[in-house]
DNA sequence: CTGTTAGCGCATTCAA
DNA sequence: TTGAATGCGCTAACAG
């Protein structure tokens, strides 16, 4: 369909060879050079790169995988690594799995199939097994498999959660509600535990009813908030673990009618700008996105280009951004 | 490396173009069939759909392409388009171009590349000579481009503002700010339009300091607004034309010590979560998301099916939901 | 520095 | 039904 390489060289005097070294910085006789150079722009010549994949069994690419599209938070650390790859040569090809079993595995092949030469993964029900035996260079983001070593970005879930709930036991509070992603998401399971450690180590009791597992959506951060709030004894503090959980909550005890910090004191968790739009403002864990984003990068390069580049697990910082959603309250006991 | 066709066939006793046969749903005799699918299950082969591609000119992969992938407005359309095009098998390979013109050509030429059965587009600064000889058929999204008659779907943007701008009037009021994108963006120069008609078909001034043009993001509302809000006649309400113009507005206007409807009327684009977050709930124009999703895989799918499909030009209502952030004022003329 | 040759993995004639 | 042969467009030896 498209102009190839043999009528380039026909046009151009050379041959075929001649005009794939020519694609690929080898250098040529000034002549011939010249000749092939007007021979492509004559004809509109571009490179079919599916042949050349074939040939060489590299795409230059990157697959990246993802739970959901609609996701701020993983689609800013892929703008990120995008940034970083770019200058490398290297394009990426993003997916998502819906949050879906099913379409993971799917996906991943997906992207085998297109050849991609290394992958970024924020994985969820994914299994070692799945992986194991890649012949390509994979780092996950933001959560980890169980059993697998391999390379790996993330924050301290737990010291996330660690501080947040310190910072609320600090203000006074003791009972302290908490909204989980599924206790199977690595991620979610961390942030519960450093909620539970921080709770321990002051030796608050920890009410199992304070602490709700549902999904990383709005309408969960909605439902599991009215729960809270609807119970015998409500919280005086709650904490929210993810970006849109954070949003659910905040438009359910709205709707409740209730204010914070008066009603209920609140942390949210990446939702940095709903945090700035609310008054006041809310306290929230932020991740350092650009930074996930550049490690994720440098990993994959490293992998890509050394074949035996030792896997990496980079454990970065989360901050706590204190605003005015937390009130000092006296202690019930 | 990995298990080919010619494998296959050597260990079931046929020949490779039988093996490819009995992918492509071709019957073979039962015997032979046995045979083969022992063979692809021993063997664990996979086909390669490269070389696939390759001897095809086909990848059933859709190419999507939009400005930014932060932005929940286009992820969340994309997700519908992929949830209809998966169960007629159809996988996508989104891409973002960061709203960088040059960006903008790259990707389009690296979903060419891959041999993408037909594209999916949110332009931006696209121009008609870049796509009109493309071979595969293609969608515009959100907005058009000039002299193309390319298929689109898209929102009525001057009767999104038109209304929104009527409704703000009714309400007394005469200077109403409003932030836009880019005036070279279809959208942005729709929904200021409408903005404008409405206000001379009320007889009213159009002060051009109240019609501020930006890009469409949160820095961009924050400064805007705070430009609106600064000038020496202040708007008595604001119209933010999109997600993140309506997030930045809000945090402005915040951050100034204005109070929502108090101080300044308010009514916002596409962010129905901060909508619904805000007491009061903000006035907002909504798109119907899933609508848009559906109508484009629609068009696609028939297009990539039916060579000789029509382009279809689909043109849905915005909503207008009217929250609390509008207050009724006294006109002051 | 250039051309010849071979083949990546598969799908597709055309005969049989 | 099946198989032999051919080639999709390109790259990679190797020899010249």
């Amino acid at each position: 369909m498209g102009v190839t390489i043999k009528q380039v060289a026909a046009l151009s005097g050379v041959s075929t060879a001649t005009v794939s070294k020519y694609l690929n910085g080898v250098k040529l006789k000034e002549k011939n050079k010249i000749s092939v150079e007007n021979a492509i722009r004559e004809l509109g010549f571009k490179a079919n790169t599916i042949a050349r994949n074939l040939r060489t069994n590299k795409s230059m690419t990157v697959g990246i995988l993802i739970p959901e599209l609609d996701n701020i938070f993983s689609t800013k650390i892929i703008s990120y690594v995008e940034n970083e790859l770019t200058p490398h040569g290297y394009s990426t090809i993003i997916c998502d799995y819906r949050s879906n079993p099913e379409l993971e595995k799917q996906k991943l092949a997906f992207l085998l199939d297109k050849m991609v030469d290394g992958l970024v993964v924020m994985p969820d029900k994914l299994k070692n097994k799945d992986i194991k035996d890649l012949k390509v260079p994979i780092v996950f983001i933001d959560r980890i498999i169980n059993d697998s070593s391999e390379s790996a970005v993330l924050i301290d879930n737990k010291k996330a959660t660690y501080n947040a709930t310190e910072f609320l036991i600090g203000n006074g509070h003791r009972r302290i509600g908490i909204i989980c992603g599924n206790s199977d998401i690595y991620t979610a399971e961390e942030r519960r535990k450093g909620y539970t450690e921080a709770m321990v180590a002051n030796n608050i009791f920890v009410d199992e009813n304070m602490v709700l597992h549902g999904r990383y959506d709005v309408q969960t951060g909605y439902t599991l908030t009215q729960k809270l709030m609807q119970g015998q004894r409500r919280p005086t503090a709650i904490i929210a673990t993810n970006n849109d959980i954070t949003t659910g909550s905040i438009i359910a005890l709205h709707d409740m009618g209730y204010t914070v910090p008066n009603d209920v004191s609140f942390i949210g968790f990446d939702n940095e700008e709903l945090s700035r739009a609310m008054r006041p403002e809310l306290s929230v864990v932020l991740q350092p996105l650009e930074e996930i984003g550049k490690n994720v990068a440098k990993i994959i390069l490293d992998k890509m280009n050394y074949n035996s580049a030792p896997n990496s697990y980079v454990m970065l910082e989360p901050i706590f951004l204190s605003k005015g959603s937390v009130k000092r309250v006296v202690p019930e006991n």
